[in-house]
DNA sequence: ATCTATTGATAAAA
DNA sequence: TTTTTATCAATAGAT
């Protein structure tokens, strides 16, 4: 997309390495957006650039999804045969623990440099954080709307009912006032004697018509 | 991108949404891999549909991918469960390098840092930003609110409405009844005339309580 | 799944 | 990086 195709190989020139990567990590962030806004979806995507540095966008808590993909892949394969190897192993382990207790002390620093943590985000963060925020209201938007429709059309057909159940009692007055006419005139002239008889009620009833919502 | 534009919102139609799904999905992981090859970029993407099968897109070990994100951020300790699975020496070489990077990232940073103005976002505009959008997405909110509580309240009072309307109707049968029975038997049984004809009806009514929205 | 009218993404240039 | 513009790619809706 853009001026000329282009080849599905690595990019030699850098800067323009470096620039198509701007604009396509901000590309699949937001149709990683998109996809969990439009289809109800659970997604989860990080980048890392060649430098280091990691983008990511999560339409629920990252670890979660990290953690539902997980069972869902099934544990990793079991490796039987590491008896030989245990010690070299247990090297690993201890310079793992070692790099990590680096790190940790690090990030200390640089914490601590940097004052607060909200001083460390950057233009690319703060748009991270953004998408997420918007996902969130979406999220929220969407749930809402979702129980409103559904209350509306729970209100819907008791309203229905209601209507029915409305002309059924109609209907057995108009009934009962025809018995009551035919009791009390010794002639049974039907249509006569119900309609004198109806002529002593009141006329109205029920000609309103209840539109609940327009729609 | 298609004949007419999308909104943003969830799509209703559970048909659409899933071919809709199926389509973004496919296109998602397609981003991902190109931008994995021309900018020689590490990405990761899982994505769940809604019934919860996973979808995936890796251009390396998806787990060393994760691995190098949680560390970025800031690390949620791995549990006991990670420890046991991740049992060969390759994990480990593998992990250990993994550091080793990021501490050669993080020392990068922190003389970065060191170096530079801290102020070059300074602590006001990013607050401010964030009041910002803290501002935007409670003017959604309360968007909704009033609006959802604006059809909640037309639907209760046109629901009220109709029910007492259906209290008179009632009323106006047991008048009925009342007469006619009069009229009927020499001797008046009201109320067991009455009766007898109600349970002709149909008995409850709305006394279901419609909470909207938990608010 | 396949077909197009359209919208959306983005390569190149600034 | 960001913006602009010319083009290509993705995809919504229909089939």
């Amino acid at each position: 997309m853009g001026r000329g195709k282009v080849e599905l190989k690595r990019i030699d020139n850098p800067t323009s390495r470096h620039v198509t990567f701007s604009k396509r990590r901000n590309g699949l962030l937001k149709k990683a957006f998109e996809l969990s806004i439009l289809c109800d979806a659970e997604v989860a995507v990080i980048v890392f650039s060649h430098s280091g540095k990691a983008y990511e966008f999560a339409s629920h808590d990252i670890n979660r999804t990290i953690a539902m993909y997980r069972r869902e892949v099934g544990l990793p394969e079991p490796n039987n045969s590491t008896f030989r190897r245990a010690r070299t192993m247990e090297y690993w382990r201890n310079e793992t623990e070692e790099l990590r207790r680096s790190i940790q002390n690090l990030e200390m620093r640089l914490k601590h440099l940097a004052g607060e943590e909200l001083s460390t985000l950057g233009m690319q963060e703060l748009k991270q954080l953004e998408r997420q925020l918007k996902t969130r209201v979406e999220r929220i938007r969407s749930k809402s709307r979702q129980i409103i429709s559904e209350n509306v059309n729970l209100l819907k057909r008791k309203h229905k009912e209601l209507r029915e159940e409305n002309k059924r009692l109609q209907k057995r007055v108009k009934l009962q006032e025809f018995h009551f006419a035919d009791v009390t005139s010794s002639t049974s002239t039907t249509t006569l004697g119900a309609n004198a008889c109806m002529s002593a009620f009141p006329r109205v009833m029920f000609s309103q018509q209840h539109q609940l919502l327009p729609n």
